[in-house]
RNA sequence: GCCAGCGUAGCUCAGACGGCAGAGCAACUGAUUUGUAAUCAGUGGGUCGGGGGUUCGAUUCCCUUCGCUGGCUCCA
């Protein structure tokens, strides 16, 4: 008889006397409320299943309710093991790999001797229903190593014995439902009858251990909820996203289209979206210039010696355009710091002149793999906000600081969510170690000196440098990278960059490569699906369309038309022979800030009856009027 | 690059065992002069993504190529 004292928080503690005491039966004891909706507990911090028999004398548990973040991890990853099941029964050889949760939704990938098409995916749906159905329980089991990899390897699952192999663990836990037995840490679910609401959505080629050398599996993803209405919720949510889709969009905006002839991940600015391109790089000037950046222009090619001292040659040519003039080699620019370089090398330079900050709107080329080009979010040509600054090493530390203060500010005006990450060290690389730790450092105490939270991503840093990537969150909850801040102690070393310091002595000084929307292509299809395509007036390619209602409204129409054209709205004229509703209906659906109405009543008073995108009608005022209300939303940024 | 799906009029989509390719919207012409999300009528419009093959005959079947979409370790 054992004596259990076991602690749940805002609860008397209670003690238990017991041969043992299963994490179910002390949760029992608390009279906790609907312990249906338990899928698992934590255990001194640990996740536990229900049936686990607690070992600890002294516990302090918690339960895990199926709606939580927690809870649905779980509750995905158990439906991924009823989903391995189900196609084992439907399709006998498959070979089962890893099938974890992930955010929203769970997948498992498979080895069969067919890949899984979408239509496979009914079936396997029905199947998984009657395990549901079936309310099979999930017993966990503890076995060696060598056990387990006997248990898979009589069944043919080298999958799972390669898994346990590469654990190295003298034991490993397996979960059985029914039939199925998988290798997993769990915790699962009590049984399958748990499972309320799950759909599977997809299938995809997924490679082994995401290796492109090992074998192409077939991946199915589906994902579960807490209740149906939660899953359907999901799923609408999704089909809204697509609606905001910028490959769709895009084009029905007039902003952009693409061309089988001209070639993959290559866009073509149409007048809107090249207004846009405009709007933005307008601003983008400005506000560097506001900041100390100077404006500098390098070539689109540069020779590929030059790349070969970068070591560019070296460690990106895979993603290099070369071509050849009077039998010398050029490379197409990848990105825009070797004409940095060269313009600050131009000249000696003195500690006095630093920091130095060459800021270009940089048109690059990149080789991105067939299967990676998507929309405007992965093209082979775009456009970087792209700046160098050169300084001294104790000037870094606040360089990097006006960067982030530089990106706060921005992504305040677009109002978008964003993460920060630093990323280390790759395998492919240049420098020494003790240059990656100390610009790593650097990066790290900026972020600390400005108090933001911040994540690691081992091995994710440019072939020169370590770098702070802001990652934005789109309307599918994907996340992009766009500002990006790049320590280099490299490039200058290879351009033999100098400065004179005070003591009269040479130095080398520090480069940090950034941007801030990071490409332009980019930002812009981030920016119609974060508004929907109903850009603030101020990014707005068309502002304001005049509409007249009768042929006799013309006149006057046209004097508004031609006063805003003076004031530097970009303003639009629809003076077509139609019902108002028409063209109303049409300049909706272009998503135009502002419809000016001009019919016989506004002639009258000399005025305009401008409508709001959102379908309200202010009063009737004259141009005037309208044009000081529009410019100081446009000043506004609004 | 690899796996899967897709490609029919400017757009959204039908279609057929392998037997002359369809609708709505848009465009164009005319009528209409209109007040807050589609006025009416008529007309034109397609190498069914490109190339090759099988066939008497291919948009349909096969191969190939281009393009697009979803994915390609958020570690049992």
């Amino acid at each position: 008889m054992k004596t259990f004292s076991i602690h749940l928080k805002g609860k008397p503690p209670v003690q238990v006397q017991a041969e043992s005491l299963s994490v179910r039966e002390a949760l029992e004891r608390f009279e906790v409320g609907g312990l249906d909706r338990v899928v698992a507990a934590k255990v001194n911090g640990e996740q536990r299943d229900l049936s686990a028999e607690i070992a600890e004398e002294e516990a302090e548990i918690k339960p895990v309710y199926i709606q939580s973040e927690e809870g649905l991890h779980i509750l995905r990853h158990s439906t991924s093991h009823v989903m391995a099941m189900a196609v084992k029964e439907l399709f006998p050889g498959v070979k089962v790999t890893i099938g974890p949760a992930i955010e929203n939704a769970f997948y498992y990938d498979f080895d069969y001797e067919r890949p899984f098409r979408e239509d496979d995916l009914p079936a396997i749906e029905e199947k998984m229903k009657e395990i549901v159905n079936a309310d099979l329980p999930f017993s966990r089991k503890e076995i060696t190593s060598q056990e387990a990899i006997r248990f898979f390897r009589d069944q043919g699952e080298d999958y799972k014995v390669e898994l346990i192999q590469d654990l190295g663990a003298d034991r490993v836990s397996l979960y059985t439902q029914g039939g199925f037995t998988d290798l997993c840490r769990g915790p699962h679910i009590p049984s399958t009858g748990m499972i309320p609401a799950f759909h599977l959505t997809h299938v995809a080629g997924a490679y082994w251990r995401g290796d492109e050398k090992r074998p192409m599996l077939s991946r199915i993803y589906g994902t579960a909820f807490a209740d149906q209405k939660s899953l359907k919720k999901y799923l609408y949510r999704l089909e809204e996203a697509k609606k905001r889709n910028h490959v769709k969009l895009g084009p029905r905006l007039e902003l952009f289209s693409t061309h089988e002839e001209i070639g993959a991940g290559m866009i073509v600015w149409h007048p809107k979206g090249a207004m846009l391109r405009h709007i933005l790089e307008e601003f983008e000037i400005r506000e560097h210039l506001h900041r100390g950046y100077e404006l500098v222009k390098g070539p689109e090619i540069l020779k590929t010696e030059l790349w070969k001292k970068s070591g560019h040659f070296e460690n990106y040519r895979e993603n290099m355009y070369f071509t050849e003039i009077d039998k010398q080699s050029y490379g197409i620019k990848p990105m825009n710091c070797l004409a940095h370089m060269l313009i600050y090398a131009s000249k000696l330079r003195s500690y006095r002149d630093l920091p130095k900050r060459y800021f270009e709107l940089g048109t690059v080329h990149r080789h991105e793999r067939s299967g990676v080009l998507n929309g405007l979010f992965r093209v082979r040509e775009f456009t970087q906000d792209d700046a160098h600054i050169i300084c001294t090493p104790d000037q870094l530390n606040g360089e990097i600081k006006g960067v982030l203060n530089f990106v706060q500010e921005v992504m305040g005006i677009f109002a978008f969510p964003y993460d920060l990450e630093i990323s280390t060290r790759p395998e492919k690389s240049i420098g020494s170690d003790a240059d990656w730790e100390l610009a790593t450092q650097a990066l790290v105490q900026a972020m600390e000196d400005e108090g933001l939270a911040y994540e690691i991503n081992e091995g994710d840093g440019a072939f020169y440098g370590p770098k702070i990537d802001v990652k934005l969150n789109d309307a599918l909850g994907r996340k992009w990278q766009c500002a990006t801040i790049q320590c280099d102690f490299t490039l200058p070393e290879k351009f033999d960059l100098t400065y004179i310091g005070k003591d009269g002595d040479r130095h080398r000084p520090v480069m940090v490569h950034r941007v801030i929307l990071g490409a332009i292509e980019r930002f812009i299809g981030i920016l119609i699906e974060h508004y929907a395509g109903a850009f603030p007036t101020w990014l707005a390619p068309v502002q304001a369309v005049v509409l007249t209602v009768t042929d006799r409204n013309i006149t006057h129409a046209r004097e508004v038309y031609q006063a805003l054209l003076d004031a530097d709205i970009r303003v639009e004229a629809d003076f077509r022979n139609e019902k108002l509703g028409f063209k109303i209906r049409e300049a909706q659906l272009s998503k135009v800030p502002y419809m000016l109405i001009i019919g016989d009543r506004e002639c009258d008073n000399n005025g305009v009856t401008p409508r709001q995108r959102n379908g309200q009608n202010l009063s009737l005022m004259n141009a005037g009027g309208f044009i000081d209300l529009i410019r100081q939303e446009i000043q506004q940024r609004r």
